[in-house]
DNA sequence: GCCATGTTTGAAAGTGATATTCATTAACAT
DNA sequence: ATGTTAATGAATATCACTTTCAAACATGGC
């Protein structure tokens, strides 16, 4: 049985001393409640809307928690904004970026992941993370 | 007959009805006898050692010019400084990047690229650019 | 419950990289 | 050489975050 999201963010507060708040219990409903990818101001506008009083820093610091804890994952796409999306446990994907609307879609490939590993070793190195962002035209945006 | 990236430049100042000055120049001068992946800032100061005069926002500005002409690249290591790598004509790269010791090595993967593409056309997309960078331990900072 | 303690919060100020402004200077066409 | 336009550099602004700090809050022990 799969612990949810918010049970492990729960046990890590706990387990690190720290100390469970209104406030982190409600940036991580919406966080939860919102699609993948969203960059902190769209997260921080959101929340504005139903809780006028939580202050910006507070949702930075939280949603760098939300990371530390492996419910989140910070990402950039290079547009100077930091991006937070789910993490499920054990999954792992990358992302094809449109350059035209913006559109984020997800892909796994184990043989691109394989030849990374290849790459890695030819040349000495182990490899802790990687990023690949393939960026381009959108189905949509083609046809337009 | 390869054109040199000092021809590559004044081309494209040529052809944008810019002006060929001495700052631009003598910060091209700068940029190709140097190591590949500087920062700006390092550029910074290794021009102003000679030229203490030429101004932090005309190097800027100069780079931009040199990835708009084609000689230069900008990328990004998620260490918050920019930097711009040479590029040679026709040729591509992507970059394994040490977490350790900032070291950065670069590589090419030809079925990496193929399956890249195929992997954008499943989904309706064709690339125009794409990000991959592998981030690890270096083979001399395991050793110690 | 109530208190003591340490943690968290929000507003405001700070930071660091980069971008812009604007008066002055320099390049280039005529 | 002169006029036109672009480039420069110092200063200032911007943008995304980060830190500071006094007040508010969460939690464990009584
Ligand atoms: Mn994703
Ligand atoms: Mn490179
Ligand atoms: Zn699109
Ligand atoms: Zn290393």
């Amino acid at each position: 049985m799969k612990k949810t999201k918010k049970k492990i963010f729960h046990d890590f507060v706990t387990r690190k001393g720290l100390k469970s708040t209104r406030q982190r219990d409600v940036i991580l409903d919406v966080f939860l409640s919102s699609e993948r990818h969203m960059s902190i101001e769209e997260l921080y506008l959101k929340l504005r809307a139903k809780h006028p009083n939580i202050g910006y820093a507070t949702v930075y610091r939280t949603l760098k928690l939300f990371a530390e804890s492996g419910i989140a994952r910070e990402i950039q796409f290079g547009d100077g904004q930091t991006r937070y999306e789910h993490v499920a446990e054990g999954e792992h994907h990358d992302h094809l970026v449109c350059t035209r609307c913006g559109a984020i879609e997800e892909f796994e490939n184990e043989t691109i992941e394989k030849l990374q590993d290849e790459v890695a070793a030819s040349h000495g190195f182990i490899i802790e993370t990687h990023k690949l962002e393939l960026y381009g035209q959108c189905a949509k945006c083609r046809k337009q």
